[in-house]
DNA sequence: GAGTTTGAAACT
DNA sequence: CAGTTTCAAACTC
């Protein structure tokens, strides 16, 4: 990538690390300066990108997200660094060195959290994170600002972003303001314990889930080329406070909406730093949240949605803050486990993506409105989904949900009543968890019950198992990487806040045997326009499923069939017999069956059936993915968002949203992050493979080779070998070849992993 | 709502 | 790694 931007900053990096600052710093600590690391700046994009399905995904996301979050706060702590004498890797170095410096309480994740109490931390840290963004020194006048760049520059330097940020930064920010915001936040900090790697790329994991917005506010901001200072600020602002603080503000107790950016601006002005947001930042967030996302600013919706989602992420970054807590700075903890029921609504409300982009995925194809929607704006089709779906009979006793409800109303378009449904059932546990956590052991069956009278009582109903103690695969909502909730009618479950500790051990131990385990089952790769036969679709390419079915009767027409289930045809990878999946048969079927192979029970009758549902069904939705995706590449360009809910999703109005397979931001990345990178994301298009290529042609290649990092290789070394399969192998080979795009494919999806920290 | 079918997950 | 068992969702009645 030789954008100018990346030329300037790496020769401004240069200078900065020339500088005797840096010099300074690099005495202190015994890591190496590293001048530009280029790692994986050709993935930044992609790390904007990918932050929903990232989210989940604590080792890959988090090296890079904490990284980013670090940036933010290492300037001030140079000292730090080298006074807590923790073990850097030399060749990390930069980046290394900043997480360890980095203090969690400091990050912006937890600033969510904890602005409530400490609104001007939030105006601090936001500015500095937009400073971080811009790999820039022209953001960086400081030393501090010199040592981020170093680091931050691996992350930073998204090439869509980076002109936004640097001219924000030059535009809005006040070095000096960063600075001291820096180095006050410093003092807070206190020393940092050898775990703090973990932790902080836990925390920056949190920091992301707590802001699915990321990337549509990145987006947003370079799409619309809104003022570059204001709009990243605000964005931020909008993002982090808003959704994250209105949690908080649930936990505690109705806050209006807007009173907490209305202190975050406060804040703002406390520090000086009020430039950076020209005029109203409640307009600023609400302009931008309404519209050019269709998002209300204090989309209740949208916070609920995420809730229950990540949360594992959550407490484990929580509770290893806990673990070295002696050494954090106990406000945070008690920001982030205020009591024990408090604390567990906090977690409840840690936002989450898995559902949300779930949802996200089925209001693409199931909801017209949304799509219509979606159509105007890439970042909406994210989210509209969710704000458009509160159509709740299910909030029905909860005051809370109510509330949540209300706040999304008024985008709410009733096509996709599953949607819908699921998304107020989301909000709704959210809320119920807040009002009582109770809920989640109490009454499953009146609680489905009630969803079901909901009408789409599919959409939202969970899990119901009674053996498993919702601690394996077979929970939805574990494999989901949620906790259980009001709607599920588990029996003896543990997949609860409360059983934290047992959840995360549990989800580790499974993913220590499959780091697949908790990845989305249908994986979107390149091809939007499904193949369409003579007569039968055979093999969309537009996703897979990742290990693919294995069934024997039900043809692949039920949705006993996680193929079909998830919307997706039938692959290589599939081992299932008699394959008619109306969504794609498997690679052969078709021919077999065309040849009247014996083995396939050809039901001409089915066959059409099949043929025609999937044309009612898909068809169409195969020109709007094409549309979509056609915006979603430009998207993806700018370097941020590179997961798109193509996922085409077979049940419009019944069935609930095939959470497990979702491709994006399931929780599975939070313990494969290194090992499964972020296949979660949907790769989509040529043009955004033209971009890597452009940009990270080179590592990407490498890591293509087999020589990037331990993680890179997807599933090689999956335990279930004997069934899952890379995606990549499978693109290629059920792709054939034939196509760019699917090469491309395999090329960005091993490149995640490349985010993560070089040795 | 109970019972059956199905295939993934887990186990051996 | 293959076969078996367990499990819970999907489905049927």
């Amino acid at each position: 990538m030789n954008t100018p931007e990346k030329t300037q900053i790496s020769s401004s990096l240069s200078k900065f690390e020339d500088s005797p600052v840096f010099n300074y710093i690099n005495s202190l600590s015994p890591i190496k300066p590293v001048k530009s690391v280029h790692v994986t700046q050709t993935f930044n994009p992609l790390s904007f990108a990918s932050l929903p399905s990232i989210f989940t995904s604590p080792h890959v996301s988090s090296h890079k997200e904490s990284r980013f979050l670090k940036c933010s706060t290492d300037p001030s702590k140079p000292e730090l660094s080298s006074a807590d004498g923790t073990k850097v890797s030399p060749v990390e170095d930069a980046g290394v060195d900043v997480h360890e410096n980095f203090d969690p309480a400091v990050s912006l994740g937890e600033v969510s959290f904890e602005l409530p109490n400490e609104p001007s931390r939030i105006a601090i840290e936001l500015p500095q994170t937009l400073k971080y963004d811009c790999g820039s020194p022209d953001c960086a006048p400081t030393p501090c600002v010199i040592e981020m760049n170093c680091v931050s520059q691996p992350t930073c330097t998204s090439l869509a972003i980076v002109p936004f940020v640097q001219e924000a930064s030059q535009k809005g920010l006040s070095d000096g303001v960063e600075v001291a915001a820096t180095f006050q936040i410093e003092r807070k900090k206190e020393t940092i314990g050898s775990e703090w790697e973990s932790l902080i790329s836990e925390t920056a994991d949190l920091l992301i889930f707590s802001s699915p917005n990321d990337s549509e506010a990145f987006r947003g901001v370079i799409l619309k080329s809104l003022d570059p200072g204001s709009t990243i600020c605000s964005t931020l602002i909008s993002q982090f406070p808003q959704d994250d603080i209105s949690d908080y503000k649930d936990q505690t107790e109705g806050i209006t909406g807007l009173s907490e950016i209305n202190s975050v601006n406060e804040s703002f002005e406390d520090n000086n730093v009020t430039n950076i947001v020209p005029g109203s930042l409640t307009d600023h967030v609400e302009n931008r949240m309404s519209a050019p996302y269709s998002i209300e600013p204090g989309s209740n919706l949208h916070r609920g949605f995420r809730r229950r989602c990540l949360d594992f992420e959550m407490l484990a970054a929580r509770r290893k803050n806990l673990d070295g807590g002696s050494n954090t700075n106990s406000s945070v903890d008690n920001k982030l486990k205020p009591s024990k029921a408090g604390c567990d609504s906090s977690r409840c409300i840690v936002p989450g993506i898995g559902l949300h982009l779930n949802a996200l995925a089925i209001a693409s194809r199931d909801n017209n409105n949304s799509k219509l929607e979606t159509s105007s704006s890439g970042t909406q089709k994210l989210i509209l989904p969710c704000t458009t779906t509160s159509n709740s009979p299910t909030a029905d006793n909860e005051t809370a949900h109510e509330s949540l409800l209300a706040s999304v109303s008024t985008k709410r378009e009733t096509n996709d009543v599953e949607n819908g449904v699921q998304l107020a059932e989301d909000a709704s546990q959210a809320s119920a968890y807040l009002v009582n956590e109770e809920f989640n052991q109490n009454s499953p069956k009146k609680k489905r019950r009630r969803l079901e009278q909901a009408g789409e009582s599919e959409a939202c109903k969970r899990c119901n198992c009674k053996k498993s103690k919702c601690l394996k695969l077979y929970c939805e909502c574990f494999a989901a990487g949620v906790y259980c909730i009001e709607p599920c009618s588990c029996q003896d479950c543990f997949n609860k806040p409360i059983h934290e500790d047992t959840v995360l051990a549990t989800r580790k131990q499974i993913e220590s045997r499959n780091p697949l385990a908790f990845a989305p089952k249908v994986i979107r790769t390149s091809d939007p326009i499904p193949e369409v036969g003579d007569d039968l679709i055979t093999t969309p390419a537009s996703a897979r499923h990742k290990r693919g079915c294995n069934c024997k009767k039900s043809n692949c027409l039920k949705k006993y069939c996680e193929c079909f289930q998830g919307g997706v045809g039938c692959s290589i990878n599939c081992r299932c017999e008699g394959c008619k999946n109306a969504f794609g048969r498997k690679e052969g079927s078709a021919i077999l069956e065309a040849e009247g192979d014996p083995g396939e029970e050809t039901d001409p009758s089915e066959k059409n059936a099949a043929n025609k549902k999937f044309e009612e069904t898909d068809i169409l939705n195969n020109e709007e993915q094409i549309q979509l995706l056609s915006q979603q590449l430009h998207y993806s360009f700018a370097g941020f968002i590179l997961e798109l809910p193509l996922v085409q999703l077979p049940f419009s109005s019944k069935g609930k949203p095939p959470r497990s397979f979702i491709a994006i931001g399931s929780s599975s990345a939070l313990y494969t992050g290194h090992i499964y990178g972020k296949p979660n994301i949907i790769q989509p298009p040529n043009i955004i493979e033209k971009h890597f290529q452009s940009v990270a042609e080179d590592e990407t290649l490498e890591i293509l080779r087999g020589n990037s990092s331990p993680g890179t290789g997807i599933k090689t070394s999956s335990p279930n070998s004997k069934r899952i399969s890379p995606p990549q192998y499978e693109l290629g080979s059920t792709l054939g070849g034939g196509r760019s795009g699917r090469k491309l494919i395999l090329q960005s999806i091993p490149s995640f992993p490349s985010l993560t920290p070089k040795h």
